[in-house]
DNA sequence: TGACAAAGTTAGTCTAACCTAACTATATTA
DNA sequence: TAATATAGTTAGGTTAGACTAACTTTGTCA
């Protein structure tokens, strides 16, 4: 993200159809109103509502009852929003030890419901926890250690 | 939270408001309709709408023109939202550094968006950051240094 | 090639939040 | 105590997001 480029307005729903259409683009090169439907547990009316609202942002080529592709605007912001939520996912799993699922979920939602600042602070926070120390140590071997002793008086996990 | 009890299902919104008339009522004893309103940006008139609601999920006393107050189970409920939502917005201004009016505001989303699992890791892991190391080293103290000579390379801050 | 299934769309409905404008109730004060 | 200002409510409208049911298009295969 060096490179300046204009910045679309997308809703955590928005984000969501965007990012199921880039990751089934990638997966099978076809994007389907019923995979993307089925990815994320709505119904296929919901996915052509959100088609036009994402060709009317210029984020996608849209025709009913054609193929859908992402315009290069679409492509390079929902690249964006992929490595973010990667990032935050990974953390969910590898760090809180979160279920895959559901990590990917809250790293959907995460974004809007943080905004901007706090979720680029909290990437390069994250940035900051996942390197192993000089010393050798992981923190997030810690934490499981630190959590394991915690969960005797906490109500966690 | 030692003792069982039957928890609400709240809305953002919802908790947003429960909160509010609990610190209102905190802090001055009183909690107006219209310094509801001011607190949380929105007009009058969806507090009125929000108070209805929250009446109708036994989390409120609530009579049109008169004083509200919260129910047992509201003054438990929006206590928890609090101490949840407290930790969390130290935690984004004392180690991310955010700006407190931003951290609050984020700290009432989060739990919707992230889902009680991960918060409940989150706070335990929030809690094993902020803890001075044995080593006598902080953390958040770590992060602020190590964010400093981030930020020459990452568009942060 | 025509019939049928599957995919996609449209139409219409619902809910949660919010809003404004107009109304009602309460509280203040001349 | 009556007029007026403030607080609170109601009525009605908007938007985003979802749904179901019914319709259209596409594609398959006998």
């Amino acid at each position: 993200m060096t490179t300046m480029q204009k910045m679309v307005n997308l809703s955590s729903s928005l984000e969501d159809y965007l990012e199921a259409i880039f990751n089934l683009s990638s997966a099978s090169n076809i994007a389907r109103s019923k995979d993307i439907a089925k990815l994320l547990g709505v119904s296929r009316s919901s996915v052509t509502g959100a088609l036009r609202v994402l060709k009317e942002k210029g984020l996608a080529n849209y025709k009913p009852y054609h193929y859908v592709t992402l315009t290069e605007l679409g492509q390079t912001t929902a690249a964006e929003i992929v490595r973010k939520h990667n990032i935050l996912k990974a953390f969910f799993i590898n760090v809180l030890g979160i279920e895959p699922g559901l990590a990917q979920q809250a790293a959907c939602k995460a974004e809007h419901a943080l905004g901007p600042e706090i979720i680029a602070r909290l990437l390069c926070f994250i940035d900051f926890v996942t390197q192993t120390g000089k010393n050798g140590s992981d923190l997030s071997e810690e934490f499981r250690r630190f959590c394991h002793t915690e969960n005797k008086r906490m109500k966690i996990g």
